[in-house]
DNA sequence: TCTTTAGTTTACGTTGACGTAAACGTAATC
DNA sequence: GATTACGTTTACGTCAACGTAAACTAAAGA
């Protein structure tokens, strides 16, 4: 199975630029025939693991770092170690982000349910 | 209860900078005591908002949206089915990221005990 | 054969979120 | 009375993450 850019722009819903973009800065690095690029799998993957990591607001440069985790291949001990202290950093900042958004969800029920209530004491 | 801008950029380890560019974009509006910004516990309020929508990766402007609509106060019925709208749409965008962190965090989890298994394997 | 329809590179432009420096005011402290 | 600490405005600079032409190639269909 392969893909073509405009295939992928489609699916993740995002522009050839992005892609390219993303290609730009060393996150994917498709195969080519002749000058076009060439999708596999395993790069698709790396491009829905860079919008996830949009999502959270996680800049291009940090993602790198974290999709780099998923590929320990063949460390030493020293880069192992450091590796297992970044997933923490990570792990950390996630648990922030949930914290985060428990509230604001809490919040947002508020608010909500004020607006029913005004809505219905304006009938 | 008031506050300086040095003491909410301690607090919250911002520089001053912000605090007045969030005030530039209209976010903040203290109050002055002669050119000086006094700030009360509702702008701190507000501040501590913004901030938590920056570590969910909101932008200013979609932060400003969804701190208004903490306070409906004298909406129409109009502006109050827009608010509720809103507020489903922020609520699909926070699931999202729910669903992206526990994700996240699995990979996280993998990632770690395979660093943990190779730094056995390297004894 | 001519024209779409993807694809490409190169390169300047833009937007958000501040950084940073200059130039200044005010109040306390040495 | 000079320095230090904290505040102010104005304004240009910067960096990430693309947007947006322009100018070109290569294949596919009318």
């Amino acid at each position: 199975m392969e893909y073509s850019i405009s295939q992928l722009s489609k699916e993740f819903a995002i522009t050839t630029r992005s892609i390219r973009h993303y290609e730009d800065i060393g996150l994917l690095s498709p195969a080519r025939r002749g000058q076009t690029r060439i999708y596999s799998p395993a790069d698709r993957t790396r491009l829905k693991l860079i919008l996830r990591g949009k999502r959270l607001g996680i800049s291009l440069e940090d993602s790198r770092e974290i999709i780099d985790m998923y590929e320990p291949g063949k460390n030493n001990v020293d880069q192992l170690k450091k590796l297992i202290d970044a997933i923490q950093q990570q792990r950390i900042k996630l648990n922030q982000q949930l914290d985060d958004i428990t509230k604001l969800l809490k919040d947002l029920n508020r608010a909500e349910t004020d607006c029913i209530e005004a809505l219905k004491s304006n009938n």
